[in-house]
RNA sequence: GCUCUUGUAGUUCAAUGGAUAGAACAGCUCCGUCCUAAGGAGUAGAUGCAGGUUCGAUUCCUGCCAAGGGCACCA
């Protein structure tokens, strides 16, 4: 990348002014006026050597001058090897930033090699295996929004880092045991003909009144009790397999799927042979005293000697280790579990068997999903599931698009609703709640996933005519706008893997396609059956990129809408 | 009470210690025989409060205020 180039000059240019480990970056200015980037590295030099930034600043510039070549021939540069003689300008600027500007053949030369160069580095994680674990939903229960959230995240982090080159193993893990397992056993017992939701709902319901019941069923399911054990596989499979369907719908093939009645026995077995090492006993229960790491305590093993959740998470973090060397474990959850997974790691690295992988470990965090007030039908009740919203939200994108011809409405309207709802969930950083407007969300009409897919469906259709038009050459002219954007998709999803957050790629590529429909709106590209070839290659890296950019999203990309 | 997270236009979100805080929606003005107008152009509007560090703070530190999460046998 010429980011990457540019970055490496500046380091040789500030170790020969004597300035080492400078921390400086390398960035997009806010203005194209600025140039194609620019950097702070003289603003932060001049604060070491407690120098006049500006000065400091000509000085950087004259060796980053001396070690342009004389000739400036860019033309035989490819673009993945794109050196300094690819920049055509380096000015001193403001308090003392230095922006460069790339010569117009070589931005020309990266956006029209784009469509066939293996795009990105793929440095940051070359050779690294990183398990993401996402989604998490619990069979006998309903797939809820929340599962819709962190499968929507993790799958965008684990494209966006493969993108940068790592081996990525898909995790999800599910709760197949636990009372709320007996509860719709339960609720299956009295109600047979009841499908699985309603009896986990009616188990839930009548839990106080039965408790003794459900718990004794509890106890079998664990027990594997062959007077459970059918209805149990039945209800499990059920489960399983309508989860499977909705992962198809998201775009999410898992590599491997774990299971609490799996990992509760290794979780126990961990706990207990640490007892008075790492966990006490107290009040009957076994904890972690999560004070000793600032944090607070919890039961690991309660009084009746099960394993609690967090038990099993450290037989998950076995179960994780014994899939082979990771180099980085990702868990994507509600934020609400932040604090609790916490102290289920720091008790972790006090365990040799699973300090390793828990020092591995991060733990990223999405906020709930709440609703414009007074936006949302619902069809089944109170309770607005994934599955259900998912539904809502096609019906409503197929009425959306009555009237036009399409091959195949129902799944164009699915691949809207999918991206509607996903690039909600993508725009923001992670961590923070997030309000769920389903009218905006499949809305033309500004930032939305279904605006950013029509760009591309734009992009295709002229595509598709240019085909059908004579290709003329064209006075090549300067870089437009567009063009000079279209240069930084590497870097931006680099950055995106970087620190995890799916969400710079979300914007890039709302920017992208804002650019690209405001240059389709004042331009015709053809013109009496001729096109420019320059038009068909930058619309043609228009496409490429976004449908690059909604690829390591997770979002589809239809064909036409 | 302790602790974690978050406070940016009317609303929903951006911003790597840097250049004039950037978008979208809603508002107000405009653009319909043409490659998908399910679009586009323009306009107005914001950093919770008070200190501190810095040449420079939305960003880092301290205090306050506000919202949300967590704090013993649920997950």
């Amino acid at each position: 990348m010429v980011r990457d180039n540019i970055e490496a000059a500046i380091k040789e240019a500030l170790a020969s002014l004597g300035a080492l480990h400078v921390p400086f970056v390398v960035e997009r200015p806010a203005e194209m006026e600025h140039g194609d980037y620019a950097t702070n590295a003289a603003l932060a030099a001049a604060k070491i050597l407690k120098k006049n930034p500006r000065d400091v600043a000509e000085q950087l510039k004259e060796k980053l001058v001396s070690q342009l070549p004389s000739t400036e021939d860019s033309v035989g540069v490819s673009a993945q090897q794109v050196s300094l003689s690819a920049i055509k300008k380096i000015e001193v600027a403001g308090v003392g930033f230095i922006n460069f500007t790339l010569a117009g053949t070589v931005v020309k030369k990266i956006v029209h090699e784009a469509h066939e160069a293996e795009w990105g580095s793929n440095i940051l994680y070359k050779g690294k295996t990183v398990m993401v674990e996402y989604t998490d939903p619990n069979p006998f229960k309903e797939f809820h929004i929340g599962h819709l959230m962190s499968n929507a995240i993790g799958e965008s982090i684990a494209r966006v880092l493969e993108f940068s080159g790592a081996n990525v193993i898909r995790a999800n893990y599910q709760g197949d045991v636990g009372l709320h397992v007996a509860k719709a056993i339960w609720g299956k017992q009295q109600k047979p003909d009841a499908s699985w939701g309603e009896a986990y709902a009616y188990g839930s319901a009548e839990y106080e009144a039965n408790k003794e019941e459900i718990d004794a069923i509890n106890k079998k399911v664990y027990e594997k009790d062959p007077s459970v054990i059918a209805l149990y596989d039945e209800g499990r499979k059920h489960s399983l397999e309508t989860f499977e369907k909705i992962y198809k719908t998201l775009g999410t093939k898992f590599d491997t799927y774990f299971f609490e009645s799996e990992t509760w026995q290794k979780g126990l077995a961990l706990v207990q042979t640490n007892v008075g090492k790492v966990f006490e006993e107290s009040d009957g229960a076994v904890i972690y005293r999560g004070e000793q790491d600032g944090l607070h305590t919890r039961v690991f093993v309660n009084k009746a000697g099960l394993p609690t959740y967090e038990a099993k998470d450290l037989g998950l973090l076995m179960l994780k280790k014994e899939i082979g060397t990771i180099d980085l474990s990702i868990t994507i959850t509600a934020s609400e579990q932040q604090e609790y997974l916490k102290v289920v790691l720091a008790a972790a690295k006090h365990i040799a068997e699973v300090a390793d992988i828990a020092q591995k470990t991060k733990h990223i965090t999405h906020g709930m999903m709440r609703f414009a007030e007074g936006k949302m039908s619902s069809r089944t009740g109170n309770v607005i599931t994934g599955e259900s919203l998912l539904n809502d939200l096609q019906a409503e994108a197929k009425e959306k698009m009555q009237g036009r011809e399409l091959e195949d409405s129902e799944k164009t309207a699915e691949h809207i609703a999918v991206g509607g709802i996903k690039y909600s969930v993508l725009k923001q950083a992670s961590g923070k709640d997030i309000v769920f407007d389903p009218a905006k969300s499949l809305s033309l009409e500004g930032d939305s996933g279904p605006y950013v897919q029509y760009a591309l469906v734009r992009a295709r259709a002229v595509l598709r005519k240019a085909s059908e038009a004579e290709a003329v050459d064209a006075e090549s002219a300067e870089p437009s706008p567009l063009e000079r954007l279209l240069v930084h998709f590497p870097e931006v999803v680099e950055r995106a893997a970087s620190e995890l957050e799916p969400h710079y790629v979300v914007t890039y590529i709302t920017e992208l396609a804002a650019d690209f429909n405001s240059w389709y709106a004042s331009e015709r590209f053809i013109i009496d059956g001729k096109v420019s070839k320059h038009t068909v290659a930058a619309v043609k890296a228009v496409e490429n990129t976004l449908a690059r950019g909604l690829q390591v999203l997770g979002i589809p990309a239809p064909e036409e809408m």
